[in-house]
DNA sequence: TCGTCACTTTACCAAATGGTAAAAAAGCAG
DNA sequence: CTGCTTTTTTACCATTTGGTAAAGTGACGA
């Protein structure tokens, strides 16, 4: 019974199969007018703004629409319909959340590569904690739309930086730990600041900007784990 | 323009002001016939269910009721309406979640007492994903439902045992870090194995259970932290 | 100045959603 | 078995929501 639900559940939010596509940039005309750039900027700006903080589900068209200072139906003439501005806005994330990883060079020092790589995603967390969030819910809900992205992109990523972590670990230039969990660990505890910011909020006593502690914390922390 | 909206958009989600008190078991009425608690557990766990996945905007009724097994009417015949419901297992949520923290023996060996508290929190990951995800949701939502609790309940006792900490660091029987983003790395590094579930299957290769090997990782970073 | 094309608005819709009223069906104490 | 209460179902409803059609407005080159 709960099971047939589920399934159920996911035809509501996986109604059209290959949505990433949809959306994607025509690879044809990429002529865009001034008018074009500025509202679908717009657009995608207000549709951060209101997915991030609601879901896919819990975001309305109505919302966008007035976060972005424009009429439904004009958000309509840019876009197809409110899964290609969540497809657009995920495929976009992608590249930003990809990148701080994809820098850690195997040629660096062992240590301080990851160490900027960790504080490099503090810093994301401090600069773009709406597209933390944005990612954080769609994981949540499951990764509907997201799932061939993570296993795409995501994760040719990790197998190859997990390797390179790997082989530090052997030369004995890093502790060695399970390196997957290393990542999750990252992860965890980076996007932490920007996805539970109101607790954090709560919980933080008037400390100026709780991301620094965070990033000076984070660093002996990770520090002390891989210190060989 | 856009700042109005985020006041428009608060006052969809907080509509009803004191909501907390709603919902709450009525003091008097303690004699709930085997039928009433019956169905209201089912509709509480369907709930769970279907507010841990979506969020609370992203969740209908239809939805909880038919994986309840029950007819919306029927559920409203149980609870006063949506946010009662969501309001009702927010409140069971709290009590389960600050429970491990609260277990933090003062008396006990420190280090240990620490070790201890983050390997009840990797098993509530285990065991209870879909409350980690629900009060993930409610926290990335801005907690609207749920801030109330933060102050008045989680608050309190993260001051207490912050207090405990900074002592075991100042007896030097830990070593010493901010007590505060120590226990923000807890939480983010254990509760991440639920909430992000997805993403975690897609990049772990067969493992068994992540989450074996997460009890692992962890307790070699944590000690290694805290080892004074 | 005019026609054309790009953009925007107005007026709608069908479906979904939270919720209600009231009748019907179960339970159950006597 | 009966009368009363509790529970469930059957119709509804008003609003919201994603989306469309078509009329209107504007920019701009010929």
């Amino acid at each position: 019974m709960t099971q047939s639900d589920t399934a159920q559940d996911q035809a509501q939010d996986q109604a059209t199969g290959t949505a990433a596509e949809t959306a994607q940039t025509p690879p044809a005309e990429k002529k865009l007018s001034r008018i074009q750039q500025r509202n679908r900027k717009r657009i995608i700006e207000a549709a951060l703004e209101v997915f991030a903080q609601h879901g896919y589900r819990g975001a309305t068209l109505d919302q966008i629409a007035k976060t972005a200072g424009l009429s439904k139906p004009n958000i309509l003439y840019y876009f197809d319909g409110k899964e290609a501005i969540h497809v657009t806005l995920l495929n976009q994330l992608m590249e930003t959340w990809l990148d701080p990883l994809a820098e850690m060079d195997p040629n660096g020092d062992p240590l301080e590569e990851v160490m900027a790589y960790i504080h490099r995603k503090v810093q994301m967390s401090r600069e773009y904690p709406r597209e933390s969030r944005l990612f954080a819910n769609e994981i949540l809900q499951g990764a509907p739309r997201m799932k061939p992205h993570l296993i795409s992109g995501l994760k040719p990523l990790v197998d190859e930086k997990t390797e390179v972590l790997r082989a530090w670990m052997q030369a004995g230039q890093l502790a060695t730990v399970d390196p997957r969990h290393l990542l999750y660990s990252i992860w965890a505890t980076t996007q932490h600041y920007a996805d539970f910011e109101v607790q954090i909020g709560v919980l933080s006593p008037d400390e100026r900007d709780p991301i620094d502690g965070a990033d000076a914390y984070l660093d002996t922390m990770f520090r002390k784990l891989l210190t060989p």
